[in-house]
DNA sequence: GAATATACATTCGTTCGTGTATGTCAATTG
DNA sequence: CAATTGACATACACGAACGAATGTATATTC
C-alpha cells in the first residue's frame, strides 16, 4: 500500500516526534528502532526507510528544533540591530528561555542532549558540531560585547573577550540545570531576574 | 586461587581505573563488563564479584573522583574562614578547576558524566543526586553572598540568591564547555582570568 | 588441620537489537 | 495502461551482552 508523498512527510515528522518522546523518556543507547516504530505507529521498516539507522535519526531530531533556536540567537544578535548591545544580549537570552519554556519539544530534544545520550562512535561528530556553535556564539557574543565597550556600555577593565566566555558557560549551565530533575524548583520563577543579574554583572554602574 | 585480602582490595581499584578509561572512550551503554574486566586484566567474574552490575560499577567509580572535589568544595565555602567571602569563592573555583587540570582521573569522570553517560533507569537515581549536590552547592554559595553582602563586598543591588544561581550556573557550564572537544582551545589558558571576571562582575566597586 | 569463606575464572542459556533482504501494493510516469 | 518506483511491512541471520550457575584453589578461621 503505497502511500502519497504526502503521507510520507507526515510519517517521517511522526517517527521524528516518537523519537523525541521515547528518546527522552528512556535515553538514545536503551531505546532500540523497534520502540520508535511503535511509538510512531509503524514498523521498522518505516524507519529505516526514511533514515539510514539511529544515529540519524538522532541527528534529524536534534536538528529540527536546535536549528530554528539557533537562527533566533543569530539574529538577535546581529550587528544589524546595533541599537544597545548589551540589552540585545538580555532580550536574546529571555527570549531564548522563555521559547523553551513555551515548548515541550524544545526541552525534550535539551534534555536528550544533556542527559539522555552519549556522545561516543558514530555520535561524536554531534559532539564536535556542538563545539563549533559553541565557539560561533562566543564570537557572537565577543563582538556584541565589543560594540558595548566602544559604546562605553561595559563595566570598565571588563575584557569582551572574557565576558563572552562567561555568558557562554552561564547559557550552557543554566540550561543543564532547568532541564535537572527539580531544576525549575531550582530557579523557582526567577530566570528572568537570574539573566538579568547576570547581564547587570557586565553592565558600567551610570555615575 | 584465592587472593589475600589487600591483592583483593589491588583489583577492585584496577577495575574502577579501567572502567574510567574505557566509559571515556566507549561511552557507559556502549562498553560490556568484558571489555572493562580485559582492561583491568582480568575476567567478568572478578568485575562481578567486587560489584554487582555496571550500575554499581559506575557509582562507585564516580565517587572515588568526586567526592574528594566536593570536599574540598565544602571546606572552601566553610563560613569558619569567613575573611572575604568573594575571594574565598574566587580561591574555591580557581583551586577546583586546577585540581580538575592536574588529575586526568577527574577529568576522564567528569568527561563521562557529562558527555558519555544516560542518565536513565537505574542511573537516573544519580541524576538526582546530582541535582541534591547542586542544590547544596547552590546553598553554599548563597551563603558565602550573604556573607559578602553584609560586609559591603558585594555590589549595591546584587541579590545573593541570584549571584549562587549565577555562580553555579557558570560553573556547572564551564565544565561542559572545559570537557568539551576543543574546549581547552576555547578558553585558551585564559581560564584563570575568566574565573576572576565572574567574580569581579559581582564585587563592589570601590569609590 | 579440617571446615569454611573468599576471590576469582569459566561456562551456559537466553534475550535482544541490528542490518539487510525480500515481499507487497498502490502512486506515478511515460 | 503497462512499467516502474516509492513507501513501507515482514522475515531472517548474526552477533553481542547479560546474569546466573558452577568450578576451583587458596586464605582464614577455629
Amino acid at each position: 500500500m503505497r502511500r502519497t508523498k504526502d503521507e510520507a512527510r507526515r510519517t517521517r515528522q511522526r517517527v521524528l516526534k516518537a523519537a523525541r518522546a521515547v528518546f527522552a523518556r528512556q535515553g538514545v543507547a536503551r531505546t532500540s528502532l523497534e520502540q520508535v516504530a511503535r511509538a510512531a505507529g509503524v514498523t521498522r521498516g518505516a524507519v529505516y526507510w526514511h533514515f539510514r539507522n539511529k544515529a540519524d535519526l538522532f541527528f534529524q531530531m536534534r536538528e529540527q528544533v536546535s536549528l530554528p533556536l539557533l537562527d533566533r540567537i543569530e539574529l538577535a544578535l546581529s550587528p544589524a540591530l546595533q541599537r544597545n548591545a548589551l540589552a540585545d544580549v538580555e532580550r536574546m537570552l529571555v527570549t531564548l528561555f522563555s521559547d523553551i519554556d513555551r515548548s515541550a519539544a524544545a526541552r525534550a530534544a535539551i534534555s536528550i542532549m544533556n542527559y539522555r545520550c552519549e556522545y561516543v562512535g558514530e555520535f561524536a561528530r554531534e559532539l564536535r558540531g556542538q563545539s563549533e556553535r559553541t565557539a560561533s556564539y562566543i564570537d557572537r557574543l565577543t563582538r556584541a560585547y565589543r560594540r558595548a565597550a566602544d559604546a562605553g556600555l561595559l563595566r570598565p577593565g571588563t575584557r569582551p573577550d572574557l565576558a563572552a566566555l562567561e555568558s557562554c558557560a552561564f547559557t550552557i549551565g543554566l540550561l543543564r540545570m532547568k532541564l535537572m530533575p527539580g531544576g525549575a524548583r531550582l530557579l523557582g520563577g526567577r530566570q528572568r531576574q537570574l539573566i538579568a543579574a547576570h547581564v547587570a554583572g557586565l553592565r558600567a554602574r551610570r555615575a
